[in-house]
DNA sequence: TCGATCCGTGACGAACCGTCAACTTTTGCG
DNA sequence: CGCAAAAGTTGACGGTTCGTCACGGATCGA
């Protein structure tokens, strides 16, 4: 107590290296799962592949992750903890429910479309295959909505309905329209979320019209 | 050339021997195939597994499907090529919107329920992992209800809306309303499909309500 | 009845998986 | 500093699945 603290303070204000080399190799290794991912797509991908794309050897990928499915629901999981506080803070500032629904789909599609996301990983294999994983965290995204839903309820800002069909109905209309706008030249999040927005809110009668042909010719 | 026809008759009313086996071994190996993925998910299932759950050896899988990917493909097609003339006439019938939507919904969510499908190997892996196969037939399936989309606005069912946008947001709201449907104790197909017809036509506000927890206490 | 053709068979080489004993680096402590 | 314990890395290994292929038996056409 009296004499001295001795110093213990080697400490630097970073972690120890044994730490930091582990920190790093993870991120190693999720860079170059990303990368082997949008390459060849996910059912393609091995382990080995990731592996090779990192100067590591293939019996430390296990001290990691412990399947190559282990590995993809890690990148899932980023993607799903980076935009759940955006959407969960959009809906909870929602008075009503033009808010509610027009600020998710807003924010599903902007996050969707910009470049935090490679939208190939998520997709993951161009051609045929789509592999859909719910890890924990996602399905939490899901729970969150439906709280959120059934706290609109409550709140009166729109009647009671079937929370569940609801929730699907708009995870299922995010994600489609999502990917068909990923399809594009360009994607459009705006417009995504226009018609997202008025779909849910008017119907199919409500909707922006496009023009038809160009009638000049 | 002119004496005669030497009968090439011996021709039975159904196939040869040969294409009949070959018939029944396709079908051998795809009941296999259905019974496995559903026990044990597409992920875990191998081709050794499907062909040990018939009595044929290895080598004779691949003289019918290249590859477990493939199989699983062709599952999915039986599907598609079952439903897609339902929905298909469902559509031409239409006159107006209200019986466009409805009648795609109805009939996408009592098929679903009904038994001609195992939904465990649709969703197939019921655990995390949900894959997804666009094969062409399944891809035709999209198709169709995008030109059925556009013939209908064409013939001011509607008026012209984005028309991926909006095959995509009725995929969407089928695949996802249908997979809640099937979590539940008994599936209500007439429930779900009349949740998604009225939010496809009047939007959110207009859905039946929800009875909440009995007023009376 | 007899060749030609087709198809089922199961063993084989290749590829990948996940593990593990040996080795290297870091850490805690005198 | 030096040393022993702890932690992490390495790459080779046994086990499993994959897809192929040479063989042999069944079917077809004449």
């Amino acid at each position: 107590m009296d004499t001295a603290i001795p110093t213990p303070a080697p400490r630097r204000n970073s972690a120890g290296k044994r730490e930091q080399t582990k920190a790093q190799n993870r991120q190693l290794i999720l860079d170059a799962a990303r990368g082997v991912f949008a390459e060849m797509g996910y059912g393609a991908a091995t382990v080995r592949d990731i592996i090779r794309a990192t100067p590591l050897a293939s019996g430390t990928f296990y001290n990691y992750f412990k399947s190559k499915e282990e590995i993809y629901q890690a990148i899932r999981d980023e993607v799903a903890l980076a935009i759940r506080p955006l959407l969960r803070e959009e809906r909870m500032k929602a008075t009503t429910v033009e808010e509610f629904i027009s600020g998710t789909f807003r924010t599903f599609f902007e996050f969707v479309a910009s470049d935090r996301i490679d939208f190939r990983t998520i997709r993951h294999s161009a051609d045929t295959t789509r592999v859909r994983v719910d890890t924990p965290e996602v399905i939490a995204g899901f729970d969150e909505l439906r709280e959120d839903i059934e706290t609109a309820m409550a709140r009166g800002m729109f009647a009671p309905v079937d929370a569940d069909y609801l929730m699907a109905a708009i995870a299922g209309v995010a994600f489609e329209v999502a990917e068909s706008m990923m399809r594009r030249e360009v994607p459009d999040p705006a417009g995504a979320a226009v018609f997202a927005t008025q779909l849910f809110l008017g119907g199919i009668r409500t909707l922006p019209h496009k023009r038809a042909a160009a009638p000049g010719g």
